[in-house]
DNA sequence: TCTCCTTCTTAAGGTTTCCCTAAGCTGACA
DNA sequence: TGTCAGCTTAGGGAAACCTTAAGAAGGAGA
């Protein structure tokens, strides 16, 4: 049900979808053809996900692989990143993120740069790793930077603390603390107060024009 | 013939249309004028769609494009994809397809394509955890948001005092107080009288217009 | 190896927002 | 007209968030 779900979903984003439904169709599929990407569901049955990107990894093949895991499964999602993987999705997913997702690698699989985010005045290059405001660079650290890169592809919708902890660190989960505060707050002092909101009991969000006073 | 139909179709289905007939008049057009969204022939006599497509993303514009394709140019669609654009339709189309996707596209530009749940003059939209009045931004704490959202999910269906207190505090931390009648009222002074109707002795229900008699 | 420097996390107030409570009031229904 | 469900109002207090500062951790360069 999942995998339909997913190939629905990514056929109507416009990608040309195989769907195998295990492991071993999975090994079988990749060694005779050639695909732009791969979404591996770690739980797979018959031959699991992460022994499926071993042996990917260990032909040299480079095809990007995004992976699809279980929140409760930690320890997979490092393994899998450890063995080759290039992104990970937790599960349950979101369509639209997975194809966003599976176009970055796409892409940055051809070399071809992902294209600038805007908002405002405030201009984000994921190439250069760069952020421009009204034109003038601004200095951003490495965690500031991925935050705000975070807020920029979601602009104008709220991502929750637990979701912005949960993509800016990867592996240790449980960060009891308010480091992510700290890190809005470092940014709004470099970008402006307006571009950042607090959505209270929630998250933040990105946006572009303060509310109606 | 083709881009008399569209138009014809487009404005039909209450979109304002500028037909530009080859691919310079539309990049004059797009350098001076701002577009909700871009209908895009790929097929464009003098200036190739591709080219437009480029120049635009090349400016940082992020204005929706919809990319129109021959069914035998699978490449040219890739390519679009890659150069930014958000969506492709091939040819020959259908008019309420196209139609849909920039409904949707134009959505997007301002706010994911998440669904808006709207009720009369009020659209409540859950990613962006916004609600609007007639257009205009309206500001509700989170108690209140959630307490709305609640009931425009069950639009025009009663919903008991009990069920909805449930569903706000987290199981069955019997609030004993008014706590809802209060919430209640603030959504009220905010957003209309009419919006929420009283049902004595059971709950409250959401619905748009107020009863006959 | 040592030192300097950057960056990230932690922790401790300080501040703001919001939510419940409670008490008086209003209007519906008998 | 009496009664009761729901409406209205305002303030105390707590949770959520902001701000600041300092110590740890890691890396670069000598």
């Amino acid at each position: 049900m999942l995998g339909d779900g997913l190939k629905a979903g990514l056929t109507q984003a416009g990608y040309a979808v195989d769907w195998l439904r295990d492991g071993e169709a999975a090994v079988a599929a990749l060694s005779t053809e050639s695909f732009a990407a791969v979404v591996l569901d770690l739980g797979l049955p018959k031959r699991d996900g992460l022994s499926v990107l071993q042996w990917l990894r260990g032909r040299h093949d480079a095809t990007p692989v995004l992976i699809l895991t279980a929140r409760d499964r930690l320890e997979d999602r490092v393994r899998g990143l450890d063995l080759g993987a290039d992104d990970y999705v937790l599960k349950p997913f979101d369509l639209d993120e997975i194809a966003a997702r599976l176009r970055a690698l796409v892409r940055r699989a051809h070399g071809r740069p992902e294209p600038v985010l805007t908002l405002g005045e405030i201009e984000l290059n994921p190439a250069a790793r760069s952020v421009t405001r009204g034109g003038q660079a601004v200095e951003l650290t490495p965690r500031e930077f991925d935050l705000l890169h975070l807020l920029l592809q979601n602009a104008d919708r709220v991502l929750t603390r637990r979701t912005l902890e949960e993509q800016l660190y990867t592996w240790n989960d449980a960060v009891d603390s308010n480091a992510l505060e700290v890190h809005i707050h470092h940014l709004r002092k470099k970008l402006g107060n307006d571009l950042i909101r607090t959505v209270r009991g929630v998250g933040y969000m990105a946006t572009m024009s303060a509310p109606a006073a």
